[in-house]
RNA sequence: GGUGCUUGGGCCGGGAGGUUAGGCACUGGUCUGCAAAACCAGUUAGAGCGGUUCAAUUCCGCUAGGCACCUCCA
């Protein structure tokens, strides 16, 4: 099996992944607070960590992914005041908050598979899993890390610290946390500014409440992920990924939790994506610049020329590196979207050179194999770019090299199209493989041209007849004809290319 | 104020102490009735100052911008 290296923000570093059981990983995703669209910001981490999974499966790892629905809903502001944010939605749209999180979690699902990310192996929600966070609240209770303060449970960090280090995986102490939190105007049931809710008791106007040992009330939004990570994926983990901005305080705090509750932090690897920027911000919620998934893809939005695809988002992500804030702009969508076209049109040409009609794991999961440790003999440069993709995508998941060396394969395919390269059948072996492994698997990119199904064995036909009449046109030399019909077919948004095999057209 | 990250061509963005990143845009050529696509070739870089080194865009320091987190956020 390939070594796979990933950044834990535990050490800063680049790791070698080694999981715990031989064969097997187990990771949790941070998933979203459904109270309203996902917007592009959210496409990032579902699309890293979707890669990765991919990854690992094609490594040969068997992988249980678990990525969680946040459906109770955690305040607005302070964890003492302010508004529940699920709540406050329903109410705006008079709607019990529950109908709210379904309305939510289904767009959100609907999103997720227009870019072609797989559900998780399990799904689970925050709501169905209250008498575990009790069950855990008492645990660190017992353990002397959480005191009760009018019907409400707090941890006490200033405890924990001390016999623990808080702050390990931010890089910060307590003392900094300290000067940096804001102070509360004295109104808190907290002992300390810095102390978090595991149990909230609910105001009597607060609609989503569960009964407990302490109050009537519901649990503090940390808990949640290291109640159903343990629940799911055991005591301890091989990773935990998310946003950037989780990584303080919840996940801080949810290394906390899992100390205090069952004596162990829990997650071997933390893995962290960083943030969708526009115009150099972040795109956020709370920021009102966001542009969500839906509105990019029927173009609806005062900040975009045009609609872009599912495929061209998903593109658009992966040719920056996970780690890295990714700027949104026109323009680049726009690049994304002709470079996306251009690597479809060499699979497609590569396909037809093999004589295959489409990719063999394009629509589906991809394949359970073990992933060839080397490409087969090949040509120096086919095997080159091979290589290439694979080292790329094992060095931290950088899938931008990876694309690049893609190109290389495209310039290749696109060469030996043109007649300038000859290529083996093993050549043309290892490439198709390489599409149908990488491109169509791992990266889960999807040709969309092809993905018409049914109606585009109709259009296929209309178009050949069409394209019958123009070339009879073009052999009577009757040009005014034959371009009649490319101008009125392109103004339908159908190229016609004419090539020295044919002619071949696109949408 | 604290902590961390960052600064690259017209745009988006990787890697590497010395050898082409890649995509988009642009220019020239080949092909074509014309166009498009493709192929070949090419143009535009690495904030400023100092240091280490045979060699730095890459390592170190300083200065100046920018960003993120420190409050819900992917």
């Amino acid at each position: 099996m390939r070594d796979l290296k990933l950044t834990n923000t535990l050490s800063h570093r680049k790791e070698l992944f080694v999981p715990i059981n031989e064969g097997r990983v187990g990771m949790y995703v941070c998933g979203p607070t459904v109270y309203g669209d996902a917007h592009l910001g959210h496409a990032r981490p579902g699309v890293t960590y979707d890669v990765l999974s991919k990854l690992l499966r094609h490594l040969g790892y068997k992988v249980r992914y678990v990525r969680n629905i946040t459906d109770v809903g955690h305040l607005e502001h302070d964890a003492d005041e302010g508004a529940d944010k699920i709540a406050r939605k329903a109410r705006l749209e008079q709607l019990e908050p529950m109908e709210v999180v379904q309305t939510y979690t289904l767009r959100y699902h609907e999103a997720m598979r227009q870019l072609n990310v797989a559900p998780p192996s399990i799904e689970p929600r925050a709501s169905g899993h209250i008498i575990e966070q009790i069950e855990a609240v008492k645990k660190i209770l017992d353990a002397g890390y959480a005191y009760i303060s009018n019907g409400s449970v707090y941890f006490d960090v200033q405890k924990y610290n001390a016999d623990h280090q808080y702050g390990i995986l931010s890089g910060r102490n307590l003392d900094e946390t300290l000067e940096g939190t804001r102070n509360l105007d004295g109104q808190s049931d907290k002992r300390a500014p810095y102390d978090f809710a595991l149990w909230k008791k609910a105001e009597p106007e607060h609609i989503m409440r569960w009964p407990s040992p302490w109050s009537d009330g519901f649990p503090g939004w940390h808990l949640e992920c290291s109640v159903m990570g343990e629940k799911y994926l055991g005591n301890e983990f091989d990773i935990h990924g998310g946003g950037m901005d989780l990584m303080f305080p919840h996940h801080e705090c949810e290394i906390a939790q899992n100390v205090a509750s069952r004596g162990t932090r829990g997650v071997h690897y933390w893995v962290h994506n960083n943030m969708i920027t526009i115009n150099g911000q972040k795109m956020g919620k709370s920021l009102g610049n966001f542009i969500t998934l839906p509105q990019l893809f029927s173009g609806d939005h005062p900040k975009l020329d045009q609609a872009y695809s599912p495929m061209t988002v998903r593109f658009f992500i992966l040719q920056a590196h996970y780690r890295g804030t990714l700027d949104f702009s026109n323009d680049a969508l726009k690049a994304a979207e002709k470079g996306l076209a251009k690597l479809m049109a060499a699979a497609r040409d590569l396909y037809a050179m093999c004589g295959a009609k489409e990719p063999a794991y394009a629509y589906g999961e991809i394949s359970e194999a073990v992933a060839p440790d080397e490409c087969k003999a090949t040509s120096a440069e086919v095997k080159a770019a091979w290589e290439s993709v694979y080292d790329s995508l094992c060095d931290d998941l950088n899938t931008p090299g990876a694309v690049s060396a893609l190109f290389e394969a495209v310039r290749i395919i696109n060469s030996a199209k043109a007649g300038s390269v000859k290529l083996s059948a093993e050549d043309l072996e290892a490439l198709r493989q390489l599409f149908d492994d990488i491109v169509f698997g791992v990266l889960g990119l999807v040709d969309e041209q092809n993905a018409g199904g049914a109606s585009m064995g109709v259009i296929d036909g209309l178009m050949s007849m069409v394209l019958e009449s123009r070339a009879a046109a073009k052999a009577a030399k009757d040009w005014a004809a034959s371009d009649h019909i490319r101008d009125t077919l392109a103004a339908l948004g159908i190229k016609v290319k004419d090539t020295k095999d044919g002619v071949e057209w696109s949408l």
